[in-house]
DNA sequence: AATAATGTAACTTCATAAGTATCATGATCG
DNA sequence: CGATCATGATACTTATGAAGTTACATTATT
């Protein structure tokens, strides 16, 4: 399978959503990201149940940010999206009987747990606000 | 798709063969893997390419190890069975049109990279002769 | 020549995000 | 009220890639 954008899709979306006055719908988030509606729906209600978005339904109705952007990580979207599995390569037995895997599950299941620990805290380290001052910066970086 | 697990295999395989004497058949080495004969093949055919191992056909035939160990590293065996995608997440797009989707892109490539980083470190700083060492020192923990 | 091994090609299976189609539900506007 | 516009939910298909499987060719030993 391709990559899991899920974190990805979503912050571009809660990035445009708070610099934008007022509900946006699946429809117009879609063609945003170059999906469509549903995709837009399933995904975003991960981040519905955590409380960082709201969505209402009739006319004028959409999404709106529903948290303060300061206290909202990027690895709380990550989780927001279902935590997903971070890794593409790992050990095949969890719990194998063979004392040679377990000392092979073992250096690299070390391994893989120190990159994680460092990807997670680097997630935690950011906030969806400080994630758009640097887009600011980015995109003014004026003398 | 289930975790690629063909560095955490070959390490398995490795260690086995090291610690046995004359060569082990595809068919010996995928009743230890829990697989059959071909994907042995299949995977240590990069090994072989890369020089780690021997095959020899015919009777009598099978693999042995055909390196020193000592400078042989994980990330060595990581690259030989193909250098395979380490990360199940990642940006949508590599060069996106839209700024705030690069900014996204930017911070959450940054974290990948740093823990890609982290773990290439590590897997690279570990000889197959140490993982061995390492299991050696699990099995006879003397006083 | 028989046997035992690898090499290789072609196919199926499995898991999972993403994409799609459809309809039910609910809110707003006239 | 009724039309419209939005989300919610379900069911299904597509795409991807490791792993698994089947079958057969090739080569080396006995």
């Amino acid at each position: 399978m391709r990559n899991d954008s899920r974190l990805s899709r979503m912050l571009h979306v809660l990035l445009h959503m708070a610099r934008h006055d007022g509900p946006m719908t699946s429809e117009a988030i879609g063609a945003m990201l170059g999906t469509n509606p549903v995709v837009v729906r399933r995904t975003m209600a991960g981040l519905r149940d955590a409380g960082y978005v709201r969505s209402d339904k009739g006319h004028g109705g959409g999404w709106i940010i529903a948290c303060d952007l300061e206290r909202v990580s990027l690895l709380d979207v990550h989780r927001a999206v279902g935590g997903p599995r971070i890794f593409a390569i790992g050990n095949e037995h969890a719990s194998p009987d063979c004392a040679v895997e377990q000392a092979v599950n073992a250096a690299v299941g070390d391994a893989l747990r120190d990159a994680e620990a460092l990807l997670v805290a680097r997630l935690g380290a950011v906030s969806l606000a400080e994630l758009g001052r640097g887009f600011d910066a980015r995109c003014a970086p004026g003398p």
